[in-house]
DNA sequence: TCAAGTTGTTTGGGTTGCCAAACAAAGCCC
DNA sequence: GGGCTTTGTTTGGCAACCCAAACAACTTGA
């Protein structure tokens, strides 16, 4: 079993994250961005922001010219980057294959974006790209999978049909276990 | 914009939750368990469990009797399964529908277990449900989807092709929000 | 120009969650 | 029975984060 831990043990944490992508999209709607406008957008105080930027500032991911206007370094770039593509293609999967609503799917990929691996979020957008490709299999699958989601259970999370799942799910992984 | 802080806003923490699917684990697995084994699978030491219990036992999630022995209350309960059955059905979802290898599946899903909604879990475990019934568009859309993954390109995440995507999505977005 | 508002920083406080260390109370072995 | 280990708790520390409040250094508008 993994450390469970490797949660915090992130390149940058749940806070940071959030700081470089609000940091980006502000200089992409507006052209600049502050302290005070970064505080804005993620609702906490400009305290909290000075704080934490000036972390960032000293980890060479956030740059602040001579008249206080806020950028991003090259790695900084490169997550804030990151971690938008992430929830948008998370977004996406969950909205068009699993038929997650619009905004319950914000909600969950706004939690989860930064902590989901290259790996996994690189799979994500291969699935969502051959789903956008057009491909009849991608249709053909959706189009059954719409079906067999109104035909089950509407019980909530978790129904019995879900446990009875997840059960099994966990015998196979012991199985699995036990043949190394 | 949602609140981004909605993160900590959950019933449970991280840590908590973990503490939790601790106990039913084991309850499971050997029939008791107590500060110390609770400790051992954690990783953590006895005196952090010891007073994170003493939370779970004041909001009623945890129970202990007269032999220091540990238990959940029906809510604990219920909580636990949850998370234990999420982690399983997203894992399963990476691994059999997106590729994901088994071992940063179980990284990943580790981490956002307790994060994911019911709403979006639920789903999820259709989506599961339905690749597992051997429907023939399932298999055809794995196939397809493998085959798809296979002519893609390379790179690491985020390749120019995903951000490419990223940035389709976000416009999408945002022509979506001006309907309103 | 000068009062009023805005901006960024600093400081003290609070919360969560971890550790290490020191204890007391059982449990166990010979 | 007397050591030795295991167990659970308590205590003091520390690191992330957050806030509120107080400041000084700007802009800015009439």
């Amino acid at each position: 079993m993994h450390d469970w831990r490797e949660f915090d043990q992130n390149p940058v944490s749940h806070s940071a994250a959030h700081h470089l992508v609000a940091i980006a999209e502000l200089l992409d709607a507006y052209g600049y961005a502050r302290v005070s406008d970064v505080a804005r957008e993620l609702g906490i105080t400009r305290g909290s922001v000075s704080v934490t930027l000036k972390g960032l500032k000293g980890r060479g991911l956030v740059t602040e010219d001579e008249r206080r206007f806020l950028g991003l370094s090259e790695d900084g770039e490169r997550i804030a980057r990151g971690v938008m593509a992430k929830k948008q293609v998370l977004k996406a999967l969950f909205v068009d294959l699993l038929g997650v609503p619009d905004e319950q799917a914000d909600l969950d990929t706004c939690k989860i974006e930064h902590l989901v691996s290259d790996e996994t979020a690189s799979r994500a957008s291969r699935a969502l790209l051959f789903l956008r490709s057009g491909a009849r299999e991608a249709e053909a699958f959706t189009e059954a999978l719409r079906e067999f989601g109104r035909a089950g259970d509407p019980a909530g999370f978790p129904s019995e049909e879900v446990e009875e799942l997840a059960r099994e799910i966990a015998r196979e992984g012991e199985e699995a276990e036990e043949e190394r």
